[in-house]
DNA sequence: AATATTTTTGGAACAAAATTCAAAAAACTA
DNA sequence: TAGTTTTTTGAATTTTGTTCCAAAAATATT
């Protein structure tokens, strides 16, 4: 048996999706060049960024989730962008936002399960420029990615 | 004008999107066929939820996103689940979690801005159950729903 | 008001992709 | 091993997306 979950999973997680363009059409009762018009504009403006499938983590193995509040060093407050953006890169992070407040960075963390979470806090949230981080782990999920999941 | 991308944009938020097949048959290097069975299986399975478009909210004038942490009341402990699930159908929460730490549920809310927040804090978060909330607002998105933004 | 630009629309022709079907292969079960 | 179920696959069919007009309508600009 070949493996084709797993690669579906990795290419759908981000992209190799599309509009249903007669789709819409017929539900919102326009032709259908129309819609193509307007999303392709849509698309070249930048406004559409990707189109993605949103999966049942739990079905596909990714059980563990997790806010993550980090507080950085006193040095990096002149540009908290530098270590969001080394972050961006790793898959195990679905939001990354600098927030107000009594931190500097929130993340959004999804792994297999709590080892693999720890693996990634020792390994990828030990860096310089991080003095302190508070976890907030979910202990169930309601709605994700605007979804109810 | 018949503001087309307003419909659009509502739709593809939560769906009217499918998978490329024959571009994923390409990429991995497999019959269509068979790309096409096992994302019609995983569909049955409900391990892909739905398929949907990602967007770069400050194109589409949702400028403003926060994190909003929540104490329940303490009658509400025993079903923190009731409350969040009552948060489930308001458009502006993108996740719902229920997690562990010195507050019992985690939201994620995105508005067109600070005063369309507000309102969504005094109408929606100021409910019998909830007794203290605490706003993370962002600064500055880098990364959402997987995607660099 | 006149002009320019953008958006909407239809139809046709084409290209590309999705779906169905039947059969073969592989994996699993007893 | 024999029988059952699941998965893979190619060929044919159906559906859908894309493009190319050209024209009309709406909007914006001067």
């Amino acid at each position: 048996m070949k493996n084709i979950k797993e690669k579906l999973i990795e290419l759908l997680k981000l992209g190799y999706c599309t509009p249903q363009i007669a789709r819409i059409a017929k539900k919102i009762k326009e032709p259908s060049t129309t819609i193509h018009y307007n999303i392709k504009k849509l698309e070249k403006e930048g406004v559409i960024k990707t189109y993605k499938a949103v999966f049942d983590y739990k079905k596909i193995g990714i059980e563990f989730c997790s806010y993550v509040l980090i507080n950085l060093a006193p040095e990096e407050y002149s540009n908290p962008e530098r270590i969001a953006r080394e972050l961006i890169k790793f898959p195990q992070i679905e939001c990354i936002d600098i927030v107000t407040g009594d931190y500097e960075l929130i993340l959004k963390i999804r792994t297999k399960n709590i080892e693999e979470y720890y693996e990634f806090v020792k390994n990828i949230l030990s860096r310089k420029g991080i003095v302190k981080i508070k976890s907030l782990n979910s202990l169930k999920q309601i709605k994700s990615e605007f979804i109810e999941v």
